[in-house]
DNA sequence: TATTGTTATACTCTATAACTATA
DNA sequence: TATAGTTATAGAGTATAACAATA
């Protein structure tokens, strides 16, 4: 009788827990193949970002955020949800103006801040990449039945909230 | 009664199905909180790497393979492990080389070949760094029931399968 | 001819620290 | 004083393309 389940890319050797006292060889393997399943999708998408004009992938968060925020923002508030510091984000910042991506006028109410906005250009880019980017989620997911999906849904959000206290 | 399973981060509004016509929710919610998991892993490793004096990722991980393999290696080798070319492979090499992590000779057998091999105080850095993050890794996975671990990781690797011909 | 590694070049992201302007 | 943003500086990682040495 032949296995059926996949086996995962990274695997510990059976004399992984007495080599490493305290270690749990499930966490580690998950915590792993966890980082491995994430580099294939990112090696995945970093081409076609830069293929749909998009630049790279900071460019692209930061175009996301201002496309799900649905408003102009301040480069604060771009750089406290991308955790970079504001001297980072003047960088990226002048990359996407300069890519035509995205325009900068200042704050109506306070004249320390500015508000970036992503142009029209970039807001139609935006759009027609995550048609193909939505479309490709679906295709990896069909790997999984519906019941395991909200399985591992669940799973994430619980690491998400443990993740948050983490230190090494 | 009141809700008691953890909310995923990144939440898709009601409408999303409609909007992106072909798009799942739910895939879109565990490729996105995955990517979110990830980065909060990934946030919480760096410091810990550079205070251990293993350097930065791209370092580490190098370093990881070396330690895995359990003996030198040619630099071709490391740059298709890490899916990085070969000049960025040097650059990376040269880093370790100057922070005394590696140490580079020539193959016995092919000229054109080199051998990286981590130093000793580089393997004593990687053991000790190694056991604390197996530790957080266990503290991290506690967060679910081990049957539920077990889950996971088959989740993982069937995704991990499908990965491999993700095209977006 | 093919492969390995290096070099030259360029770009992006990243942080820290000092600075200006505004609140 | 505190905050927002910029600039200067430095460094790491990344790719492409050309090159030398070796197989």
């Amino acid at each position: 009788m032949a296995r059926q389940d996949p086996l995962p890319r990274v695997q510990m050797g059976d004399a992984f827990e007495t080599e490493w006292p305290g270690a749990s060889r499930l966490a580690t393997e998950c915590v792993l193949n966890l980082w491995v399943l994430a580099s294939q999708i990112e090696a995945a998408s970093q081409p076609s970002v830069r293929d749909a004009g998009l630049g790279s992938m900071a460019s692209f968060n930061v175009l996301t955020i201002l496309h799900g925020a649905g408003e102009p923002l301040p480069p604060s508030v771009i750089s406290e949800r991308m955790m970079v510091t504001r001297g980072t984000m003047t960088g990226i910042l002048d990359t996407l103006e300069r890519r035509g991506l995205i325009r900068v006028t200042g704050h109506p109410a306070d004249g320390r801040m500015r508000l970036v906005e992503i142009t029209p250009p970039a807001f139609d880019k935006v759009i027609a990449y995550r048609k193909r980017v939505h479309a490709a989620e679906r295709r990896l997911l069909a790997a999984l039945p519906k019941t395991r999906q909200a399985g591992l849904l669940k799973a994430i959000a619980r690491l998400q909230m443990a993740a948050a206290e983490l230190t090494i």
